[in-house]
DNA sequence: TCAGAGTGCGCC
DNA sequence: AAACGGCGCACGCTGA
């Protein structure tokens, strides 16, 4: 397979490439081989009793056509379908070769765009910014394509992977246009031809292809339109449709990472890794010692013959080294090194290594593979549907888990002249618990502005809320965090002593659990008919704003899941309003300002330092605006802050 | 030798 | 029965 055959790997390989790619790290970029093994992949799947498509199409390789053809579309139609094909698939190195329009009762529009004065491309500029509803399958990458072609590509949108990524949250389903085509219209893409020998100048099948795909997208819209309605899911559709445009642009924004700070972090970090790890081994050494009945001075040549057997990131080592040292544990899992950790300090300097080991292998390392050699920006590819909750993910890297200590957020800096601003949604989970439950109490707590964890820990410790100390109130946020999902005792030990170093015995965390749940009577209320939902067999769950999880018949959903469920879907629902709500107001108006991170309940922007207090503002109000109709009558608390770092 | 399940850890 | 939920990534180990 040659550069050429690929020219055709279109946007929906994508989908299916990513999710074969889990362990590729070390190449933050697609590379032909993979691409490769997908389409081969690809090539095996043959739907059986399925019709093959063969779209007419119309090819336009000069201006005078161009014109003739779309302009009279403009005003005539209300919707089409949208597909490109491309030289790859990083917007900022690959190009756009072709551009497919489907219209109703026409041919399909195949625009060579490698043959076509680059001057002469404004009725395709025209349409693509018209008001027509564009159909396309995972829109964000002809977003970004086109984009960075010069092709502002707007609203309305309708996206049939997305569409279909609702219909089916929960399930682990191909979600590609192929699949799609069979399931939903019984048609069969026949995708051979991108990898039969393909010329250089685009033969008929090719283009045949190119023109198939896009062909199949008006149909898929109708059916797809149709199962959304049936399933109640056509809002939740649109909210997805909506922040489309901004997400696109947040990951054509990528995020600016100061390479100088990190590197001085990293050297931090490993000098304390070494530290930690000479601490350690000498440890083990003498556990070491005293098994094989020998005496003799810690020498630095004792030390590197340790090291070389003991792998301290190897479990099945470190438990060997444990057992010798006399510390009775048969895994180094945290559920059995938590309750040792008071006793034997080489268990917490083990769990401390550990920590460091992921932050330097994870993020001081990893993360500056993913520096993009064109924007020398990081670009993590967004999932808008990436969870099934409706969560995002982000991919290559995972920009949603970086550390949040300073010194590591410090380092993802503002371009010069230009600052971060940050919305921080404040408790939304709890409000939404609240709101979910109607559990009097919590409501009312936030209705008068109370602090909800002082609240919890004056019941625990019997204490009136003025009196709550610091460590009082840390342990009702423990609680309160805890506790909504159903948390149970161990875990809940397991929890306060590993992330907040508060060793509880199990009976007073019982009783922490027990008078929560009698504070929070609406709350128990709630888990006991989420219980009985459960014991009946659910196999759905619905957000409070209507959208959908679902379980297969093979897979039967724990309760806390469906305790989860609601709060964690609903959520990324509010956030994703206030993304579509920042795009429209904002966003796509002045387009300095840029979306860079959206964290499941922080949205971050980087801005020119003179527009600060204004978007500042703008930012505050779309996130408030968003989650209000939803948590009416709880208020919404909205954080935001003006920074010149991620951190600071 | 290598894909894949398992474990552990980062975040909200 | 299951015993907070949702992710992605790096590592050592296992079995073919």
């Amino acid at each position: 397979m040659n550069n050429q055959q690929i020219v055709l790997a279109t946007k929906e390989i994508v989908c299916k490439y990513r999710s074969h790619n889990k362990k590729d790290s070390a190449d933050a970029f697609y590379s032909w081989k993979e691409t490769e093994i997908l389409l081969k992949r690809y090539r095996l799947k043959q739907p059986a009793r399925v019709k093959s498509i063969s779209a007419k199409y119309h090819l336009i390789t000069n201006a005078e056509q161009l014109r003739e053809l779309l302009d009279p579309l403009i005003d005539t139609i209300e919707t089409f379908g949208l597909d490109t094909e491309t030289t790859g698939l990083d917007p900022h190195t690959s190009k756009v070769r072709l551009v497919q329009i489907a219209v109703p009762k026409h041919p399909v529009f195949v625009i060579d765009l490698a043959a076509i004065d680059r001057t002469k491309l404004t009725p395709l500029k025209q349409l693509l910014a018209s008001h027509c509803l564009k159909i396309g399958h995972n829109l964000k990458f002809d977003l970004m394509m086109l984009k960075s072609a010069g092709f502002n590509l707007e609203p309305p949108y309708f996206d049939t992977y997305l569409g279909y990524k609702i219909l089916t949250a929960g399930l682990k389903r191909s979600s590609t246009l192929e699949t799609l085509a069979r399931k939903l219209l019984r048609v069969k893409l026949n995708k051979s031809a991108q990898t039969s020998d393909f010329s250089y100048s685009l033969s008929s099948e090719q283009l045949q292809y190119a023109a198939n795909d896009a062909a199949v997208l008006l149909p898929l819209h109708r059916q797809l339109t149709r199962h959304l309605s049936k399933a109640k899911l056509t809002a939740t559709a649109q909210t997805e449709f909506d922040c489309l445009r901004a997400v696109a642009q947040m990951e054509l924004n990528g995020v600016r990472l100061d390479l100088d700070k990190w590197q001085l972090l990293k050297q931090e970090l490993r000098q304390q890794q070494a530290r930690l790890e000479e601490k350690l081994l000498a440890h083990l050494i003498a556990g070491d010692l005293r098994s094989r009945s020998l005496r003799g001075r810690l020498t630095n040549t004792l030390l590197t013959e340790l090291s070389i057997r003991v792998n301290l990131s190897s479990p099945k080592q470190v438990v060997t080294a444990f057992n010798q040292l006399g510390i009775d544990v048969r895994s180094t899992n945290v559920r059995e090194l938590i309750p040792l950790a008071q006793d034997y300090p080489v268990i917490r300097w083990l769990l401390e290594y550990r920590s460091l080991t992921t932050r330097i292998n994870t993020f001081s390392v990893g993360l500056p593979q993913f520096i993009h050699p064109t924007t020398e920006r990081i670009q993590g590819h967004w999932w808008q549907m990436g969870a099934r909750s409706g969560r995002f993910s982000c991919r290559e890297p995972n920009l949603t888990n970086i550390p949040r200590d300073i010194s590591t957020r410090q380092c993802f800096t503002a371009s010069p002249g230009n600052v971060i601003i940050k919305a921080d949604y404040s408790q939304i989970e709890l409000r939404l618990m609240a709101q979910a439950s109607g559990d009097r109490p919590m409501i009312e707590a936030y209705r008068h502005g109370e602090d909800l964890h002082r609240l919890t820990a004056s019941f625990l410790f019997d204490k009136p809320i003025e009196n709550i100390i610091d460590e009082e109130r840390k342990l009702g946020k423990i609680v309160n965090f805890g506790l909504i999902y159903g948390m149970g005792v161990a875990k809940f030990c397991l929890t306060t002593a590993k992330k907040h170093n508060i060793y509880l015995s199990k009976s007073e965390a019982s009783q922490f659990r027990q008078k929560f749940f009698l504070l929070y009577k609406g709350v128990a209320a709630y888990h006991q008919r989420i219980r009985r939902e459960w014991q009946a067999g659910a196999r759905v769950s619905y957000s409070l704003d209507g959208r959908r999880r679902v379980w297969s018949k093979r897979t039967k959903p724990t309760l806390n899941e469906l305790l989860n469920h609601p709060i964690q879907g609903t959520n990324a629902t509010i956030i994703k309003r206030a993304i579509a709500l920042l795009d429209s107001t904002l966003l796509s108006k002045v387009p300095q300002v840029k979306l860079i991170l959206v964290v499941h309940d922080e949205i971050v922007l980087e801005v020119p330092r003179k527009l600060a207090d204004r978007v500042a503002r703008c930012l505050s109000d779309c996130a408030v605006e968003a989650a209000r109709p939803i948590l009416a009558p709880i208020p919404v608390e909205v954080e935001v802050k003006v920074l010149d770092s991620w951190g600071i």
